[in-house]
DNA sequence: GCTTAATTTCTATATTTATGGAAATATAGA
DNA sequence: TCTATATTTCCATAAATATAGAAATTAAGC
């Protein structure tokens, strides 16, 4: 992760509606949600959940896959836990009491030992 | 944590010379950077700097102190802390082992258990 | 109260971003 | 191919944001 490439991603969801998509889909797990239905259940117009939608996945915060006539959309876990890790990153002066990296894996699950 | 705050939050350090400043606070841990290091070490003019520091300030995620004739600025981990959370909340439709939301407290240090 | 140094405010300009209606473009079933 | 539905693109407008020089302010030491 660099610098740039955080700032896209953090654009992505510096912005209420977009933040709320996000949420949605974080939430929705990796089945994810259809356009229409997002836009139905967040009260946004066609047009403007589709700018919304291309800014999050040009960011590669979420990924998009066409089943039947709808589109589903869903969050991209490993972007969000790399944004997050980069964030946090040498956190404190290297105090490792005090920050510890989220992780948030789809595919790999961890164990909380 | 609500979305409003959360998109003042993001906002402020989705540009590419406060996303520099936040995360070099972040390294420097509580005891933080004067002004004039800060723009200093990122190459940033004093209004420029000023302007941002601003900009962070406001959205709570970071601290500033007088001391002398400096002022020193600091990031505020519980505020990156409950961001975070917020942004990993209810994550991947309730599996547990998909998200760990993370901590990095200053005051009240943690065990890993 | 003067001087020096640190930081902020003022100002103007350039750039980026958000919005939503209307039209266009897919997609799949009949 | 025709139709219905889902989603995107086009477009114009409004609003917010980034930049940095110059001037102003603040704080400390003498």
């Amino acid at each position: 992760m660099d610098n740039k490439s955080a700032v896209t991603i953090l654009a992505s969801i510096a912005q209420e509606a977009r933040l709320d998509i996000f949420r949605a889909l974080v939430q929705a797990g990796s089945s994810g949600m259809s356009a229409g239905v997002i836009g139905e259940r967040l009260g946004i117009p066609n047009s403007t959940l589709s700018f919304h939608l291309k800014e999050l996945s040009y960011a590669g915060l979420i990924d998009a896959r066409q089943e039947s006539r709808f589109i589903y959309y869903s969050a991209n876990y490993e972007a969000m836990n790399n944004l997050l890790a980069y964030l946090t990153e040498n956190c404190c002066a290297g105090d490792q009491t005090c920050c510890t990296v989220s992780t948030c894996e789809t595919t790999e699950k961890e164990t909380t030992s």
